[in-house]
Order: structure tokens, then sequence, then C-alpha cells
DNA sequence: GTTAGCATGTAAGGAGTTACATGATTTT
DNA sequence: AAAATCATGTAACTCCTTACATGCTAAC
């Protein structure tokens, strides 16, 4: 379906970005990243990387078949052009940020982003996702006549697992608001690598003000 | 994407079952209904009913415009061998049950369905929920290296949103098989009508046998 | 009288799956 | 020795979305 193109091409970049690698690899790690849905194949993700080489977004180099690696693989690296392009991807604040196939993978990279994007990202993704509530609310109440039990019980599953997302954000964006100490995006990193975990199940401490990411 | 043509199907059969519409309200019942992701196109829908007239799925009827009803609107409505063909989906119990897409249609529709189809599709939905934690989790224990904070954020949203989904489904079971009173599918119906909601937030009287998720 | 919603469609095209091919390497 | 999994692709096909067309009707 529609966007996934796109969605597919950050994804590979961000996974370059973290180093080379190859095409049966960056299919695990899709797969492990996106794979509560569909499963990439093999026919999505190599025709990508060919348009992407085209795009001269990566290069491919085959590895030498030294004693060690028995094997010729094909390893994908990023370009610079590439490496240009993730980052224009990851600091577009819009639409296509917070979509449903897309929010993930911007989330996924989110280390690679300054919080000022994250925080934008997060808040246009809540005040979808709370549309969607509201849409389907006021459209209940209009329906209120012959209701089934089972789509009824449905909707309210429906909503009720919206409403949890929601909440999800509003501790992220808490989370990132009160000075999440290590912001990446400096990678000097003497060493230190105490996890603080970005959300942290506290009792919801902010209520969202009605943040209008929009636009 | 890929199966969502006989989910489309089964929808329109089964809002054709409670009774006729024409197109542009189908399409209104079938967003609010499978709405919580994409919305469904025109282009799409018209096509499929076009499809299923073709099979003698469905019937047209052009409405006469009456002083009442000043323009005419073009009617569906289920031919005999639309209703056989929507009971047999309805009781085929098998992965195209309980596979993403299918899952909330089928559900939607439990009323016109034995409590024996309901808890053989409601328990194939939850292995194949369990199948899946369980896939992600012995994954996530190989890839224990290097791990990204929102990565890994991400991966426990999702893991604790399927537990969620796990433990709807075993309520549902549950509610199921403690004498829910009233199964429908018996359309003689005299008179008893008291509605116990199928999934009542109880606390969760049986515990699935081997199911729960680690957490 | 103009906007918003009702109502029905078609054509072109994008995105991704399935199935097909092929073969090497590792594990049982 | 067989089975599993690594590894790389291509072609055909399906499904669906976008954008285009068209015109009525109710409300503002």
């Amino acid at each position: 379906m529609a966007r996934r193109a796109e969605t597919i091409e950050l994804a590979v970049l961000g996974l370059l970005h973290e180093g080379p690698m190859h095409g049966y690899e960056l299919r695990k790690r899709l797969n492990l990243m996106l794979g509560w849905g569909r499963v990439l194949s093999y026919g999505s993700l190599y025709p990508t990387l060919k348009k992407m080489l085209r795009g001269a977004l990566i290069e491919e180099t085959t590895t030498t078949l030294t004693p060690v690696t028995r094997r010729p693989r094909i390893v994908y690296q990023l370009t610079e052009a590439g490496q240009r392009e993730f980052e224009r991807l990851m600091t577009e604040v819009g639409p296509t940020a917070w979509e449903d196939d897309n929010f993930d993978i911007r989330f996924a990279f989110f280390s690679r982003t300054d919080m000022e994007i994250r925080l934008r990202v997060l808040e246009g993704r809540r005040t979808r996702l709370q549309e969607r509530l509201d849409r389907v609310q006021s459209q209940l109440a209009m329906t209120q006549k012959e209701v089934d039990r089972y789509a009824v019980e449905l909707q309210r599953h429906g909503v009720e697992s919206v409403e949890r997302e929601v909440r999800w954000l509003s501790d992220l964006i808490n989370a990132e608001r009160s000075g999440n100490p290590s912001t990446i995006s400096n990678p000097s990193s003497t060493g230190g690598h105490q996890s603080a975990t970005p959300a942290a199940a506290e009792p919801a401490t902010v209520q969202p003000p009605e943040v209008s990411g929009q636009k």
C-alpha cells in the first residue's frame, strides 16, 4: 500500500547509517523493526536497494573472499548523498512523520535527531491519534441505534488501544521535556551508558495541554 | 495490500446481511468498522461491488424516485448465493480467520456464528499473537548487544501491546465459555435478550493455561 | 448563491506479495 | 546424507490509492 516505499527507504538508510550490511541481514533487521504486521519480502527489498543504488544513496561492494569469509556477499553502505538524505528525512516534520507506517521507523531512529524534532514528531503523532478518537467518538454518537454486541466490543477495544497509545506518547513527551539528560546527538560519549529509559511508567505527570503539532 | 480484497468482500457481505444499502453508506459503515488504519476509497469499493455483482453475490436495484426520496440511488442486497457465501466464510476456521486484516471483520460479525466457531477463532487468534511474541522475544535475546534506547522502547511498547491483546482475547474466551447465555445463531429468539457484555472487565477469572506473557 | 456533503464512478499507476529460480554453507 | 538456513535475485500479478469526472441536494 501507498506510502511504504519511503518507509522502507528510510529504514534502510537508518540501518546502513549504523554501518554496512548485506541484503539478507538488512531484511532480518527490518523485519524485527517493523515486524509487527507484515514481513518484508525479498521481492520488495532487493528492488528497493537497486533503486537506491541508481539514486546513488548507497553503494555496493562485494566482499573479497578471504579464507575466513568463504562466500562473497554484497555489502551495501551509505554514500554521502545517502547520509544527507537520511538527515533530511529525519529532520522533516510533517504528516509523513506521524502517519501510521512512518512513525515507528522515525521513532526507532530518534537517537539521531535533536530533542526539538523528537518533541514535534511525538506531539504531531499524538494529535493525529486524538483526531482519530474524536472522529470515531462523534460517529459513534450518531449511530447509537441498533448496536451489535460484538461490533461494540470491538469498537470499545479499539478506542481503548488508541487511548493507551496517546498516554504512551504523553509519557514520552514528558520524559523528553523533563531534561532527559543524554540527548545523544553529541556522539562524544565517554563511556557513560546509564540507561534512563525514555518512557519510565511514571504516573502521567502532565496532561497534554492540547498541543497542536499540525502542519 | 495483499489479502484485503477478501476482507472487503466479507465486510460487504456482512453489512448487506443486515439489510440492503447503497454504496455511499456502505463505505461509511465500512470505514467505521475497519477504520483504525486506512480509509477505504471509492476506487476500491465500487470495483469490488461490480465484481460481486458479476459473481452474483449481490444484486442492485435502483430506487424508484418517489416524492420522498428525490434521488435514485443504487441499492445493493444479498442474493441467496451471497447469503450462502457469507455463511461459508464465517464458518471457515483457519489462518484466514485470524490474520490481522481478517480477524476484526470476523469478530464484528460474531453474532452470526455459533459459539463453537467463535471460540476456535478467538483461540486461533490468541495462538497467532503468542507465536509472534515468542518469535520476537527469542530474536531479542540474540540481538542483546548494542541496543538503542528508542529502538528498545519501541520494541517494549510493541510487546506490551500484543500482550494486552492476548489478555483481551483471553477474557473474551472466558466470557464465551462461562455460559454466555444468548448465543444468538438460533434466530427463533423467544424473547430472551439480556445483554451480558461479552468482555466485561471482570477480574480475569481463569488464567489461560500456558499463555501469559512474561513481563 | 455558494459551500459542504451526498452519490457514483473510471483510469493510471505505485507498492509490495507470491512464486519462481538458483546455489552455497552449516547443522543435524 | 538430509534439512535448514544463508544469500541473491526476477516476473507476474494483485490490490489499492490517487486523481480525475460528474452532478445532485441541503444548509448557510
